[in-house]
DNA sequence: GGCCAGGAGCTTA
DNA sequence: TAAGCTCATGGC
C-alpha cells in the first residue's frame, strides 16, 4: 500500500498526491465505466450516489470543492490510488512484445472499483451495443429512477445516482425499453428482481472463487461469460477475469496468433496461461490498444 | 442503406 | 459442438 498525502486547497478542494502511475482521463474514458463525463480538464462522475469532480494536475489529483472527507475517501478507493500500479505495468511490459507496446500507450490506465449492482446492469446493457449508447441508456435510467446525488459534493446538478435494485424491480419491461434499452430490457428487469429479492447477493460473490461467482452470474438471463467476466473484473476484484469481446478476440488472434481462428474458450485459456493473475489488467491494455490505436488494423480480422 | 457496436440465446445440422 | 439467425437502437 502507498502513503497518500491530502492537501486542502483554499477554495475547498482537496489535492491528493503520492500515488504512482495513474491517468485520470484514460481510466474514466476507456469504456469500463459509463457515468464519467469529461468537461475540459475535469472528469465529472456519479459514484456511490455522490457527484465527483476530479482533475489531474501532474502528480496531483484534485477533488473539486466542496470535497468532504467521504468524497476524498471515495476517490481513493474507486481509483485504487493507495495500490501500487507501476509494478503491475512493469510486469506486463516485461512479459511480451505486445504488452511492451500496449502498456506505454495507456500508461496509468487503472481498473476502477465499481459498485457490483450498477456494473451488472451496465454490462447487461452492453450486449451488442456501443460504449456511447450504453452510457446514454444508463444516464437515461438514472434520470428517470435515480435518487438525487447526496453528500458534500455540488448540489446544483441535474445528474442523479444509479437507481436501486428494488426500484428497477418494481418497473415494467416496457418502461426500461423506453430508455432505449432495446431487447436487453427483459434481462435488466429480471436481474433487478433477483437482486432485490435477495436471491442473488452480489457482495457475497466477492468472497467466493472466481469460478463460482461466474457460475452464479451466468444463471441470469442475458448474462454470458463475457458480461459475467466484466462484472467480476470491474466490480468484484477478480483481477484474473478476462472478458473476451469482439475487440479482445481480434487483438489476441491478430497480435498473438497471426490471425488464426480461435474460440473464445481458447482465448480465455491463453490469457489464463500467459497473463495469469494479471489477465484482467492485460485485457484492459489490449482493449484500449486495439480500439484506440490500431482499429483499422484489426477490423475485419 | 448496410454494417457494426465491450453478446447472448435459441435453432439447426 | 458449432455455425447461423435474431434481438433494438443509433452512428457512421
Amino acid at each position: 500500500m502507498i502513503e497518500l498525502e491530502f492537501t486542502p486547497v483554499d477554495d475547498g478542494s482537496v489535492a491528493i498526491s503520492g500515488f504512482d502511475s495513474f491517468n485520470l482521463h484514460d481510466t474514466c474514458q476507456c469504456g469500463q465505466a459509463f457515468r464519467w463525463v469529461r468537461r475540459g480538464d475535469v472528469e465529472e462522475g456519479v459514484v456511490a450516489g455522490r457527484l465527483l469532480r476530479v482533475e489531474q494536475c501532474g502528480g496531483e489529483l484534485l477533488v473539486h470543492a466542496p470535497a468532504g472527507p467521504e468524497d476524498v475517501r471515495l476517490v481513493v478507493s474507486y481509483f485504487r490510488l493507495a495500490e501500487s500500479h507501476s509494478a503491475i505495468e512493469s510486469a506486463l511490459e516485461a512479459l511480451d512484445e505486445v504488452m511492451a507496446k500496449a502498456v506505454p500507450l495507456s500508461r496509468g490506465l487503472r481498473l476502477v472499483a465499481q459498485e457490483p449492482w450498477e456494473c451488472l446492469i451496465s454490462y447487461i446493457l452492453s450486449a451488442n451495443n456501443s460504449v456511447q449508447q450504453i452510457s446514454r441508456v444508463v444516464e437515461s435510467m438514472c434520470d428517470v429512477w435515480g435518487p438525487p446525488v447526496t453528500g458534500d459534493g455540488p448540489r446544483f446538478t441535474a445528474r442523479r445516482a444509479f437507481p436501486a435494485a428494488a426500484v428497477l424491480a418494481a418497473t415494467e419491461e416496457c418502461d426500461i425499453r423506453s430508455c432505449k434499452a432495446g431487447f436487453r430490457a427483459r434481462a435488466v428487469c429480471e436481474a433487478a428482481q433477483h437482486v432485490a429479492s435477495g436471491n442473488l447477493d452480489l457482495e457475497e460473490l466477492r468472497r467466493t472463487s472466481v469460478e463460482e461467482a461466474r457460475a452464479r452470474l451466468v444463471e441470469l438471463h442475458g448474462v454470458g461469460n463475457k458480461i459475467a467476466d466484466c462484472v467480476l473484473l470491474f466490480s468484484l476484484d477478480k483481477f484474473d477475469a478476462f472478458p473476451v469481446d469482439v475487440w479482445i478476440e481480434r487483438a489476441v488472434r491478430h497480435l498473438y496468433f497471426a490471425g488464426a481462428p480461435m474460440s473464445h474458450a481458447q482465448i480465455r485459456k491463453f490469457a489464463a496461461d500467459h497473463f495469469g493473475a494479471l489477465a484482467g489488467y492485460a485485457q484492459e491494455y489490449l482493449f484500449n490498444y486495439a480500439r484506440m490505436h490500431i482499429p483499422e488494423v484489426l477490423r475485419g480480422h
